[in-house]
DNA sequence: TATGAATGAGGCTTCATTCAT
DNA sequence: AATGAATGAAGCCTCATTCAT
């Protein structure tokens, strides 16, 4: 009957099928998202799906769990490259915005947001694994800058995490109209870099 | 049989149905909650709901236009009354800081970004009507301050969003875990009032 | 509050509400027509519908009743008038399409159609009250005829329903279509005279 | 649980379910009958049903489609198998009547009747693709006939539906009353034979 | 009598999941 | 591994009927 499809080694499959699932719930949310939207674009059946998940739930955790560990920030290479304040602001900054660029991270925080309420584990997990993380590294690389005499004592040794409201702010917004040309990502980049300067 | 038949105003319906919709989109999301659910909390039945809204969809947005009008700034009087450039940032956190007080609005921020896929003209509207007003407002505050005296020729001046930064990071960070003491809002205010004063 | 309606005899109301379920039930039948449709078109609410009329169903057997039945033929009258074979035909021809210039006579015969299967005793009753009736009308007419020389032995006096069948016929596509101009009703009728003609 | 999950070729499926939703929309008309009363009919569940048609509304369609296209008449053969002008009459109305023997086709003539205000397109369609049909070959069969002798120049060669009204008029009394018994079919063949005789 | 909010049963449709093939 | 028909539990919405006003 209906054409065979093809058969893929399961990795492939499974990566296929977790693409698929990002944007499905991305656009739709968990519970508006179909299983048959995601065997569609994944390019199999509902059926064939079931062949590699046992469940929507499962699916859902696998794709989470798959975006949101961020690249940590090396705090030591960072400033150990950095020769001016300004130098070092502008590193940050590249760092930080890099995951902007990357359409998948929005989608999975928008997910996160929205289904917290749902997966209130899920949620904290990534508040420890990821933004507690950064945060960690960003204070670690304040004290490695003030020892190397690249910074005072500004108002960002006490609260390092002001050092992200900027990004976070940008993600805000890119998640809320889409990530599309609206956000002026080069004009926020630079305000960025200037806010880390006066604030080191 | 069953409850006892209140008969109310339209008006006083149509608020304790919004505010029960509130409470369960909150917790559910849009598809997760049914309207079963609205009513019950609304205390009128299912049936009942239908004669004030046509469809899910129209509580849904009359929910959003209804909490997302957040108080505007009136920086003339921000401005007049405030002494120095410390006074002035303080007074302005005050103001920022008012909606997070309101659960109701953190309520439904997570909702506008969660469903903001499936609603991109609500989320528009939101961007235009509230988030553009507010950047507005505070460039022309800084304008204000600046003819006063009450600031020099800082970043602000030409990226008036970064003084909003700590605040949606801080609302971001309320959303993901619910608004809950794990935030620290006297910190961040601090924080904040700190940050702006570096910027002016 | 709504706007106080006029209070109206109960018979003048009766009426006003008759006509509207006719309206709407030939529209969209019996189980497809709303309280509310009958009282919207009828002028009033819901709830005063209720005041005349106890139950749908109480409607739809006023409705029909009232409709079902149309005038008889005066077979003395009709025979004792005419001159001619012909002329005999048109009189006859005339009585017969008056009652399909009246909308309100196809829309009951196209309820009747529709909802015999809900409501076999209105059936049965109208088959008996109305085209047996009809029936021996003509047959009696056609005794008359006969004995003062208008017709002859044709296949008539055996049959004499062979006489209404294009007038049914008409009913038929006017039920169909929805008794517009594309029935040609003129020409219709002069088909019918020469028919009967033909047979008498 | 539950019965046995039959799994069934499409197109079987699809003749059982349209069977059952004849059956179910003769009884009750189409606001009057649930896709559960046809699902069961048809031996499978309301779900099932999904599967093959995509709603309500469309289940209804595909049933019109498939009975409203009685056969034919071969005008040609008819007249050519001919000697008589009786003989032609007769073969002429034993063709007419064979749609008669089949109860499904009363059943969906019914169903279009009480559902014309509903759908008129398939209304029309109906008066073009079937009415419209037969009365033109009727017209050729008059024309075929008159050239062989077998008439004259009658009313029926200028009004070719006369010919066909009683039959009309035996499916209308046979609606009404559910195609039994009372119709009394041998008596209207012979009087619509004669009928025949005498227009010709 | 009349209004219209309210009820509650019921219908249409959707969809996660199962399973014969 | 894959397909897609089938199931069954919900969910959205409708509507005849009731009743406080």
């Amino acid at each position: 009957m209906g054409t065979q499809r093809q058969r893929l080694p399961p990795t492939v499959r499974v990566g296929q099928i977790l693409d698929a699932a990002l944007q499905e719930f991305s656009i739709a949310g968990y519970a508006g998202t179909r299983m048959d939207d995601i065997a569609l674009r994944a390019g199999l059946s509902k059926g064939g799906l079931y062949a590699h998940f046992s469940s929507k739930e499962q699916v859902f955790e696998a794709l989470l769990a798959r975006h949101l560990c961020p690249p940590r920030l090396d705090a030591h290479a960072l400033v150990a490259g950095s020769s001016t304040p300004r130098h070092l602001a502008e590193r940050l900054v590249n760092h930080l915005y890099a995951s902007l660029a990357n359409p998948a991270m929005i989608a999975t925080m928008r997910l996160l947001l929205a289904e917290s309420g749902r997966v209130p584990h899920l949620a904290r997990r990534w508040r420890q694994d990821t933004a507690d993380a950064h945060q960690n590294d960003i204070a670690q690389l304040l004290r490695l800058a003030r020892e190397r005499g690249l910074c005072g004592d500004g108002v960002a040794l006490r609260h390092p995490w002001l050092l992200l409201s900027p990004v976070v702010h940008a993600i805000f917004m890119a998640i809320l109209v889409g990530a599309d040309e609206r956000i002026n990502l080069p004009e926020r980049r630079e305000a960025h870099v200037a806010l880390i300067c006066a604030l080191l």
